[in-house]
DNA sequence: TGTCTCCGTTACGTATGCGTATCGTAATGT
DNA sequence: ACATTACGATACGCATACGTAACGGAGACA
C-alpha cells in the first residue's frame, strides 16, 4: 500500500500518526502475531482511533504488510580489518536484535503465517533475514580471499551454522547460553581450519 | 487434562472420537496456530459436534495442551555401530519430520504463542525437542567415549549446529538444500576432528 | 471567509467464536 | 424393562473484531 501524498488543499495528514500506527503494528505483530493483532488495539496503542487507521491502509493485511516493509535493519555491523572479529560482531549484533522481549516471536509469526500470507513471509525474509545472510556470506568470502579461510570452504553451511546454533538453542530451551558467540566462533574456526 | 474412564453404566465414550479430535487439533495447531484454531473447525474435521469436544476437554487451552501432550515421537533412530552414521540417520529423521507440509509451523506456533501460553511451549519442548537433543547428545558423547571424537569437544554446540543449520536454512529461504545432511555432517566432522 | 480534508467520537451491521443448555435418540449395564 | 450416560442437532448469551457511516470540529490554503 502506497500512501500517496496528495498535495491538495485541506487539513494535512498527521505524519506522526503514520509512524505511531506502524510502530504499534510492528510491536503487536511481534508480541501476539498477525491473527491476534487487532486494528482496535493498534489504534489505541498509537493514540489514534480506528477510522484513522483505515484512512491510511485499507485492511488489516495491508497494515501488516506495511509494518513489515517498514522494519528497519537497525545497524549493519561496522567493518573491521580482522575477518573473524567482524564475523563475531555480526553475531553479537544478531543476538542483540533477537534477545529483546519477543524478539523471536516475529520469526515464529512468519513460520506460522507462511501458509496463510506467503507475501508477508517473503517480505520479512527479503527485508530482515537476507541482508544479514548476505553480510555474513560476504565476510566468509572475504576470509577466503585473504587466505584466512581455506579455498574450498562451504560458506553457505558455515553461515547457516553461525546463526543456526542460536535458533537451535532458543527453540530447545527458550534461551541462549551467555557465551554463545564464543562457542559458536570456536566451532566455526575449527571447522574452517 | 486426564480423561478418567468411569466404569459406570450408560453409553460408553466413543474412543474413536477421542483420537479423531486430538488428531484434528494437532493438525490445526500446526496449520493455523492456536489463535486461529477453533473448536468448531476441530469438531467438524473430527466428524463430531462441539458439545462432544467439551464433554472431553473443558476449554480450548485444555484441548491444545492435550493435543501437544499426545504428540508422538514417531520413531527414534535405530542404533548403529558407527557413531557418525547414527548421527546422520538422526539428522535424516529430523529432516523428514520437519519437511512435511506445515512441519515448521508447529515450531512457529510455539515461538509465537510462548508469551501467551508458556506451559504449552514448555510441554512442546519437553515432548518433542528435548528427546531429540538428548539422543544427539548421547551419540556425540558415545563418539568421545569411543575415541572417534576428541576429548574436549563442545557437545552442546555441536548438537546445536547439527540441527541449527536446518532451522537457519528454512527461516532464511523456506526450504532446505537437498544435500543438507551431507554438508552439515562434513562441517561437524571438520569441527570435531 | 469559504472550501477542502483530516480527525475524533460514536454508532451500526456483520461475522466469528467461546462456552453452555436443552432435547430427543442411541448404546450400554443391571 | 429401566436407569444411566453419550451423542447429534440446535440454539442461546456473550464477547471480540472487522469494516463502514455519519457528524461536528480542527487545521490548512486561496
Amino acid at each position: 500500500m502506497v500512501t500517496i501524498a496528495t498535495k491538495s488543499a485541506g487539513r494535512p495528514r498527521d505524519e506522526g500518526a503514520d509512524r505511531a500506527i506502524i510502530e504499534a503494528a510492528q510491536r503487536q505483530l511481534a508480541d501476539v502475531g498477525f491473527a491476534q493483532m487487532s486494528i482496535e488495539s493498534v489504534a489505541a496503542e498509537a493514540g489514534v482511533t480506528r477510522p484513522t487507521v483505515y484512512r491510511r491502509w485499507k485492511s488489516k493485511d495491508d497494515l501488516a504488510t506495511a509494518a513489515i516493509a517498514a522494519l528497519q535493519i537497525p545497524a549493519p555491523a561496522p567493518e573491521k580489518d580482522d575477518t573473524w572479529s567482524a564475523i563475531e560482531s555480526e553475531l553479537v549484533h544478531f543476538r542483540r536484535s533477537l534477545e529483546r522481549p519477543n524478539g523471536m516471536s516475529m520469526i515464529g509469526m512468519v513460520l506460522l503465517e507462511e501458509g496463510r500470507m506467503p507475501e508477508l513471509a517473503a517480505l520479512f525474509r527479503r527485508r530482515i533475514v537476507e541482508p544479514r545472510r548476505q553480510r555474513l556470506t560476504a565476510l566468509f568470502r572475504q576470509g577466503i580471499a585473504r587466505g584466512e579461510i581455506p579455498e574450498g570452504a562451504d560458506v553457505a553451511t558455515a553461515v547457516a551454522a553461525a546463526i543456526g546454533t542460536f535458533y537451535a538453542h532458543y527453540i530447545a530451551t527458550g534461551a541462549v547460553p551467555r557465551n554463545w558467540e564464543r562457542k559458536t566462533m570456536a566451532m566455526l574456526r575449527a571447522a574452517l581450519s
